[in-house]
DNA sequence: TGGCCATATATCGTAACACGATATACAACG
DNA sequence: CGTTGTATATCGTGTTACGATATATGGCCA
């Protein structure tokens, strides 16, 4: 809430941000949904992945991951299940919780899919990066304008 | 589709980008829909504002934007409208398109959305690029092994 | 001018999915 | 051994994006 006055150039930088990333995500839907996968489902399985190694996913680690709530997590679990993608074991040491395991159908189209983001990440991040960067710049320059007395080249009134 | 053998670590730096990414989208909604926005809604003030300079948007420019279907766009300035954010005006130069502009009321939501946004990339502007440095030097790393006949440290078979 | 095709916007029925509210199962602790 | 807390599951609901389709306007050319 600095001040309320917005240039052109900041919703210019917004806007192309938002755009680029609307981008990558639809890149990324197409190409999930190019393996029978939902976008959720796709990032699901990701996290599933990416938490084998510290002691396999539950639920609730899946909820946070994919910033959801877990009545929703369980029921993307559900068709993830019903599609065989991933395996449910109940917790031996703790009988509330469900341990989630990639199935090896799921785990190879998580790789294929995976493979592809990657090379997309490659081709996109200069990008992304650098509307980042540009969002910074030019907001420590409107910073020290202000400091100076000065918004866009013209003295305060 | 270099090769079909991914890593822990490539896994888990898609995790953390994705999941980045679902915190910043996340920030967002919580933003908009505490003045009354959905998501959408907001990134389509935004389209509209970025697209004044440039003459007005047209409903197909805002579905370019929004990377949406036409029909579902309508459907969207339809909402927009019956909330007072948005005007529709018929082009007088082409009946069949629709100038689409911002109200008082919706520069203003606008305005006040995007300096919030404008802070919070700011703050984890940093955090991303890093995210996607970390992918592209680490698969130039991988490559360069791959190149000289080693996969993660060990020969190739 | 009149006919034809392309483009822009609008309408309607449908399906997916995330959510709130609620229920069940298990654990922990006094 | 009940009480409280946590983890997962179920069910009904509402929003919204979509496909298919309809309408309106413009541009072209004979």
């Amino acid at each position: 809430m600095a001040d309320a006055c917005l240039t052109d150039e900041d919703y210019e930088m917004l806007a192309s941000f938002r755009f680029a990333l609307r981008k990558f995500l639809a890149f990324s839907e197409a190409a999930a949904r190019r393996d029978g996968l939902t976008p959720r489902q796709h990032q699901a399985l990701l996290g599933i992945r990416a938490m084998q190694g510290r002691g396999s996913a539950s639920v609730s680690d899946l909820a946070a991951f994919l910033i959801l709530q877990h009545n929703s997590t369980v029921e993307l679990v559900d068709r993830l299940v019903a599609a065989g993608f991933v395996a449910r074991t109940t917790d031996p040491e703790d009988g509330r919780r469900v341990r989630l395991a990639l199935t090896e159908s799921g785990e190879a189209r998580l790789a294929a899919l995976s493979q592809t983001h990657l090379d997309e990440l490659e081709q996109i991040g200069p990008e992304l990066r650098h509307l980042l960067t540009r969002i910074q710049r030019y907001r420590r320059l409107i910073r020290g304008s202000v400091r100076n007395g000065m918004v866009e080249g013209k003295p305060l009134t």
